[in-house]
DNA sequence: GTCTATAGGGCGATAGAC
DNA sequence: GTCTATCGCCCTATAGAC
C-alpha cells in the first residue's frame, strides 16, 4: 500500500462532475474537487491543463477507437462509410462503459455551461479533423473527406444529444445510423 | 466633438487584433489592449465579457443577416436550400466589409490559439441551432431541419476555412455553394 | 473606479516506485 | 541511482463584485 491512494485521476473526475451538478460549475473552485478528491489544487492542474479538461480525459480513448475503426473499414469503402464505422466504434465504446450513468450527467453539465459547450465543441472538430485526415490517408478526395468527416461527426452529435437527453433509454448506435442516412439522404 | 474619442469598440477590437498577431494572444494583456485603445480595462469588460470576445461582437450581425435570408427565401424551398441561402448572405456580408484584410487577419489568429477557436465553435454552434429553428419555424421537420442547418454550417466553414488562408484571392460565395453541393452529393 | 477571488503557470522540494 | 507523482509557495492576469 503506497503512500497516495491509487487512481487520483478518477476521484477527481468524479468529484468534479458531482461539484459541477451541485452546486453548479461555475460555484465550483479546483480547490473544491481538490478537497474532495484529496489531492492539493497543484495535482489537479497537472494532470488536468484547466478546470474544464477534466471532463474530457476519455475523448482520447474515444478518438483512438475511431480511427482504429476506420482502419479497418474496407479498403473500397467510401468516405462516408468509414466515416460512419468510426462513428459506430464510438457509440459502442460508449454505450459500454463501466458507469452508464456517467453519460448523462456529463451531458447534464455541459449543456448548462457554454464554457464547456466550448471544450466539447473542440474536442469535436478537433475529432473531425482527424477523421478527415484518415479519410485521406485512405486515398479519399481531401475535400470530400472533409466532408464525409463533417456529416459523420454532426450526425454523430446529433444521435448523442438525443441520447444523453430523452426519456427513454435508446440506442445510440441506431440513433447514430439513422442520422448518417439522413446526411445520405440531403440530395 | 465629446468627452470621448468616438468607437472605442472599434478601437479596443482593432488594437486586440494587432496585438494578438504579435507579439501574441497569450502575451497580450487586457491592460494592453486597453491601453493601446486610450481606454481603461474596466470599460474593454464593460464592452466585451472576456478576452476572446472582442473577435467575435462581429457575429451578431452575422447572424442576423443569416436569419434574414432564410426567412426571406422562397416558402416552398426545402430546408437545405434555405439554410444555403442564409450562409450565401453570410458570404456576402463578409465579403462587403470595410476593411477586406480583417477576417484573413482574425482568421490566423484564431487558427494559431485553441482558446479563441473554442469561441468560434460555439458561435458556429450557435448559428447552426439558430438556423434549425428557423427552418422548423418554416415547416421544416425538426431532424431535417437539424441536419440541413449542420450540413449547411459545416460548408460554411470549409468554405470560410479555404477562403482565409488560401495564397490567391477566392469567391467565398462559390466556395460556399460548392461546398453545399458536396453534401447534396453525399448519397 | 477600486477591490478581490480564482485560474493557472513556474519552480524547487519531497517521497514513493523501479 | 532514476523516474514520476505529489506538494507548497511563489506569481500574474482575468473577470466579477462592490
Amino acid at each position: 500500500m503506497g503512500r497516495w491512494e491509487p487512481d487520483a485521476r478518477g476521484r477527481m473526475t468524479q468529484a468534479a462532475l458531482e461539484l459541477y451538478l451541485e452546486p453548479g460549475y461555475e460555484q465550483t473552485t479546483v480547490a473544491d474537487i481538490a478537497a474532495r478528491a484529496g489531492v492539493t489544487e497543484r495535482t489537479f492542474f497537472r494532470h488536468f491543463s484547466d478546470k474544464r479538461e477534466v471532463l474530457f480525459s476519455g475523448s482520447t480513448l474515444l478518438q483512438e477507437a475511431v480511427l482504429a475503426a476506420i482502419a479497418a473499414a474496407p479498403e473500397d469503402a467510401p468516405p462516408l462509410v468509414a466515416a460512419a464505422a468510426g462513428m459506430d466504434a464510438a457509440a459502442v465504446a460508449l454505450q459500454s462503459q463501466p458507469d452508464p450513468t456517467f453519460p448523462r450527467r456529463r451531458a447534464a453539465v455541459i449543456a448548462a455551461n457554454p464554457s464547456l459547450q466550448e471544450r466539447e465543441l473542440l474536442k469535436m472538430a478537433t475529432l473531425a479533423n482527424a477523421v478527415a485526415e484518415a479519410l485521406t490517408d485512405r486515398g479519399a478526395d481531401p475535400e470530400e473527406a472533409a466532408v464525409a468527416a463533417e456529416a459523420a461527426g454532426a450526425a454523430f452529435r446529433l444521435a448523442f444529444d438525443r441520447w444523453t437527453t430523452s426519456e427513454e433509454p435508446l440506442d445510440l448506435r441506431a440513433l447514430v445510423a439513422e442520422g448518417v442516412a439522413r446526411f445520405r439522404a440531403l440530395g
